[in-house]
DNA sequence: ACGCCCACCTGGAGGC
DNA sequence: TGCCTCCAGGTGGGCG
């Protein structure tokens, strides 16, 4: 499900609700997700409080009273919910719902993920940047440091198609298959176009493009596709406003253009894109 | 070291 | 209705 606009979303959603309460009761209704989750684990976690909720990337982090965080990754289809305490009676648990956290106001956050490609990991705090999911990751794109030459740096050298670049965490984090495909059109440059070539003007149009798309869908709360849910349930709006994500055979969103959207494949994920603007 | 391919897992959509 | 195929917002391990 999520790029950075929808844990973005995410993030903003569970703050209200969970940043200054108490774990008071963990359920582990799955002992993996992608990965094992931590080992005693309800154990290690009923009882904190939550201090505060950050994001790297498209990790949400939530930080402990003593010193400890934890990771939580959404992967393609993880999501959070939230329920009262009435809402949280009224509506047995789904067969995805496989962590869920009981706070001391009787509020309930439960984390659901059909496919489990999501992650959870209990860090010390101070570990968090050394750990090896962390480790290498590129430059957040709306940290105000993230502009064109900044792009420019870490695209130099690289032989993959810009699209593919884009994509890799290690050139920045948080775009996915939906905003490089939204950035590149808005930039007017190919996603085959080889990305070490991506360099000046056109890094400066790109880095624009980046950060413009992943602003806009923030305030739209992210894209709905299948299973964004914002944690109040509200669905994200992003996904009206596409120019070609997922538009293969409409007409280019440009003026006159007069082009189709097309599709290919790109190290195995769809690209959409108008081969008439983009070069 | 880099770039590509695939696996991981479930469910929804569309074709027959 | 049912079955089959394809596709999906991410990541990381293994290979050449």
């Amino acid at each position: 499900m999520p790029e950075l606009p929808e844990v973005e979303t995410v993030r903003r959603g569970l703050i209200p609700r969970m940043v200054g309460r108490r774990i008071a009761r963990l359920t582990q209704r799955r002992k993996d997700l992608r990965v094992p989750l931590p080992s005693r684990f309800a154990e290690k976690l009923e009882g904190r409080t939550i201090l505060a909720i950050d994001r790297r990337a498209k990790y949400l982090l939530l930080r402990l009273d003593v010193g400890e965080t934890l990771v939580v990754h959404l992967g393609m289809s993880g999501r959070m919910t939230l329920h009262d305490a009435q809402s949280a009676a009224e509506h047995p648990f789904d067969r995805h719902d496989h962590v869920v956290f009981d706070l001391d106001d009787g509020w309930q956050v439960r984390f659901n993920d059909a496919r489990r490609f999501g992650l959870m990991l209990l860090i010390p705090t101070e570990a968090v940047a050394e750990h090896k999911a962390f480790a290498g990751l590129g430059p957040e794109p709306l940290d105000e440091l993230f502009d064109g030459p900044a792009l420019a740096a870490r695209l130099k050298g690289k032989r993959t198609p810009i699209k593919a670049a884009l994509l890799d965490q290690k050139t920045l984090v948080g775009v996915g298959n939906i905003y490089a495909c939204e950035a590149l059109f808005l930039s007017g440059i190919s996603p085959r176009r080889s990305a070490h070539t991506v360099q000046g003007v056109r890094a400066a149009r790109l880095a624009d493009a980046i950060k413009e798309v992943l602003l806009r869908s923030i305030d739209d709360g992210g894209s709905t596709l299948r299973d964004h849910v914002q944690p109040g349930g509200e669905l994200g709006y992003f996904q009206t406003r596409f120019n070609v994500y997922d538009r293969s055979g409409a007409p280019c969103p440009t003026p006159d253009c007069g082009h189709l959207v097309t599709r290919l494949v790109q190290s195995g994920r769809s690209t959409f894109y108008c081969a008439r603007c983009q070069r």
